[in-house]
DNA sequence: AGATCATTTGCGGGTTCCCGCAAGAGGACT
DNA sequence: AGTCCTCTTGCGGGAACCCGCAAATGATCT
């Protein structure tokens, strides 16, 4: 079996190898690449259906990876191996799997014998694994109490970026007013207000951008790639 | 010598070890930490003054570690062993760092001799050893261009967990007016307004703050540390 | 002191934002 | 059909923000 490891980290590339040799030996070869761009062409022509993927790298990250690898070949297995559990992460990884693809998701703080299992478990079983913290995670952010929908979600990126009320009302299709109510129950959800303390005056827009930001339910690689979306679209419209 | 190392992730603490005892057989005995925190402890009680240490650990980050420390044995040497090379991160260093105290700042990237070489220098020697990239930043940022002065500096803090004009005049001691040019000129040279193409509306504020993020200006633990030194001054204001 | 240049500050007005209120609009259930 | 509920939308007003203009203040040099 062909393997395709991508990592741009050395140490945890070798150390990944090591535990993959060690946990699946009915690998024959394995092959590198430092990211996402590099791991999209060995995929292609090697024609590898099984992949280990970190999810922060420089030129393209790991779900945009995955997403046209997926495209190509649905059958392929992937697991990544991360270092965060962001719910951003999350989002991008629930929303580009396809219906019966196999892939798993561990952090890299799990320990060699968890890494060693979910590499059995998803390049081999073809089965789906999600590592315990990430589940948790996935539990919080699906409870009722500060669970941001989809379309929430969508404004919060706008929101992001800079964008103002009209201009996502535009290119959401809703009216202002809506954009105003989703941004609404985002200040809520994010406890943009001080939770306990002397509610004292503050930005509401920036301070829903801090709250996301540091309670991880987006990153620095969601703005940027909510800015090229954005573009794309810029440049699509009449 | 006794060396304290600094360093959350398993696989760098080993492999930083390696390169220690190879570049160094000076060290008699090696201590570790997990975090900030921990560090502090250990630095204390086993008299530790050689230093490697992570920037970006979750307990306590590497710079407010490296204060207490200097704090107390200011002739401490101190290696910073970084994943980045975030403006965030300089500010940090350099507001903190005594006058005469050996310190070096290198990034993982660096190749294995250049760590050697870095531990040598700074550890032994007591030599400033900053890596090239690191330099090539610092360079940036006190270029006339996109320089951001300290008062400048502060009030992005201030703008980035929330704060509004008038809280931001009364923390600084401005008039608001005077906030409000700071942040025109930050709004200038965060390149808020669309660089090039058609200047679309956006809401500056949010936007000031995703370019801050999106250039490295500021971290997301820059974002946390400035919300605690906000709420510091503000149970000592009357 | 006087001249020059940068920074700070107040004023005013046009926008955008935040959000209460109340009138639709679209289900779901009886 | 009718009732109940939730979500959307328009209106309107007060607050915050962005920023041009010009006077005041300060620092530096001759």
């Amino acid at each position: 079996m062909k393997v395709l490891i991508v990592e741009d980290d050395q140490f945890h590339a070798s150390y990944l190898e090591d535990a993959l040799v060690e946990a699946v030996p009915e690998v024959t070869q394995i092959f590198h690449a430092m990211n996402g761009e590099e791991g999209e062409k060995e995929a292609r022509t090697a024609q590898i259906e099984a992949i280990v993927m970190d999810l922060q790298m420089e030129k393209r990250n790991g779900i945009e990876a995955a997403r046209t690898i997926w495209a190509e070949r649905p059958q392929t297995r992937i697991l990544f191996w991360s270092n965060y559990a962001d719910e951003a992460y999350l989002r991008g990884i629930a929303s580009t799997v396809p219906e019966d693809s196999a892939y798993g998701y561990l952090l890299k703080t799990a320990s060699r014998d968890r890494l060693k299992l979910a590499l059995r478990a998803v390049l081999l079983e073809e089965q789906i694994v999600v590592d315990r913290e990430v589940r948790r995670l996935q539990k919080r952010a699906s409870s009722p109490r500060n669970a941001l929908d989809d379309s929430e979600y969508e404004v919060l990126l706008d929101l992001a970026i800079g964008l103002q009320d009209k201009l996502i009302a535009e290119r959401r299709g809703m009216s202002l007013r809506t954009v105003q109510n989703r941004l609404l129950s985002l200040y809520d959800k994010l406890g943009v207000e001080g939770d306990a303390d002397t509610t004292l005056p503050l930005n509401k827009r920036v301070r829903a951008l801090n709250r996301a930001l540091v309670t991880r339910t987006i990153n620095i690689e969601s703005l940027e790639s909510a800015q090229r979306d954005f573009e794309r679209w810029l440049a699509r419209r009449h």
